[in-house]
DNA sequence: AAAGCGTGGGG
DNA sequence: TCCCCAAGCTT
């Protein structure tokens, strides 16, 4: 006997989401793919990525064989790049180490990067109907609050009895629309602000609503300040329009993208612009402020034309010339592929 | 155990 | 404008 999963599956059935797009069909690597963007990220945000990247790699063999470049460039823009990679390289092992498909086994599939315990959990459920448990963002806030659990979710302790809960919560029958239910309530119900109580079908049993808590569980994460770090981006291009683009390394923001070459001021800038061309005139455009999760970021653009004759490129493969149009086949992080846009057009 | 890792949207 | 996120995982 399960009464939550009970009221949740019967409110699923009439309120649930019905019509995301990794629902049909519901494969294993469908699933995977969406659990892997969803994640630290909204549905809303993450369909139209979800979209083209199926439509481009439509399976996991067709993802292995992709060339990093085309798995970043559907990937730009969505952010926490290293899920990209990881995914890429998860695909490759899948089809060296389990026949080109992801492992039906729970520790198979925790072990490939990028996959922890939720969402191998996920997969499994999900994908295949197995009795797994999961425990993303959504079933933390819906837990802590039903349990009336308080405590950071992030801090080890608090995580243990939210997992024990979920697992305990979780039934043997119906577990794929289980996991969707625990979900969608989270996402549509038992939202962080402005929960709509009236209308979830575990108000009954729930602590924090009988306690009148519901507005401060789950516990916030203690901030901190976020600060400020600044570079110069050298915008350097050529008599046909075409930018200097520099591969970032494996590790820090930004991994593996193409992004412009930075220095830490104007002058180094202008040193770093000779050693790549011939320079002789630079226009500074407008400075921004970009924002990550843990620290900000003051961008001065500093752009280069009529940069002509690099040096030292041939053989430097994290070094390339590349015209607009080429843009698109590359992952770019954000606001460098603004700014690209930006001054596309203009002339030297 | 806690920090590192993106981005665009909502209050 | 500013702050806090939103389907976590890795080291």
């Amino acid at each position: 006997m399960k009464p939550f999963a009970d009221a949740l599956l019967a409110w699923f059935d009439r309120h649930g989401r019905h019509d995301l797009p990794w629902q049909h069909p519901r494969d294993a690597y469908r699933v995977w793919l969406s659990e892997i963007m969803l994640q630290q990220t909204q549905v809303v945000t993450v369909v139209g990525y979800f979209e083209r990247f199926v439509a481009a790699l439509p399976d996991l063999r067709a993802l292995a064989a992709a060339p990093e470049d085309q798995v970043l460039a559907l990937w730009s823009g969505l952010g926490y790049y290293r899920r990209a990679r990881f995914l890429h390289r998860a695909a490759q092992l899948c089809v060296e180490r389990h026949g080109g498909e992801l492992p039906r086994d729970f520790d198979a599939l925790a072990a490939l990067p990028g996959i922890g315990r939720s969402t191998a959990g996920a997969i499994l459920a999900q994908a295949h109907g197995l009795r797994f448990s999961i425990l993303d963002g959504n079933v933390k806030r819906v837990l802590a609050r039903y349990h009336g659990i308080h405590g950071h979710p992030g801090t080890s302790a608090v995580e243990k009895q939210l997992w024990r809960h979920a697992d305990e919560h979780t039934p043997a029958a119906r577990v794929a629309d289980y996991t969707q239910a625990i979900m969608d309530l989270g996402a549509t119900v038992c939202t962080r602000g402005k929960p709509r109580c009236e209308a979830c079908p575990l108000a009954a049993g729930c602590v924090a609503r009988r306690d009148g808590l519901v507005a401060q569980l789950p516990s916030p994460k203690p901030t901190k300040a976020t600060p400020v770090r600044a570079t110069v981006m050298l915008i350097l291009r050529d008599a046909h329009g075409r930018v200097l683009l520099e591969r970032r390394g494996p590790q820090g923001v930004w991994s593996g993208l193409w992004s412009l070459p930075e220095a830490a001021d104007i002058d180094s800038a202008w040193r770093d612009a000779k050693r790549h061309a011939h320079i002789d005139d630079a226009q500074a455009l407008a400075p921004f402020v970009h924002v990550f999760s843990h620290y900000k970021l003051r961008v001065e653009p500093l752009l280069f034309d009529g940069a002509t004759a690099p040096r030292g490129i041939a053989d430097n493969p994290a070094l390339r010339w590349c015209g607009t149009g080429e843009l698109a086949a590359l992952g770019l992080p954000a606001p460098v592929r603004k700014l690209l846009q930006q001054i596309e057009g203009t002339t030297a």
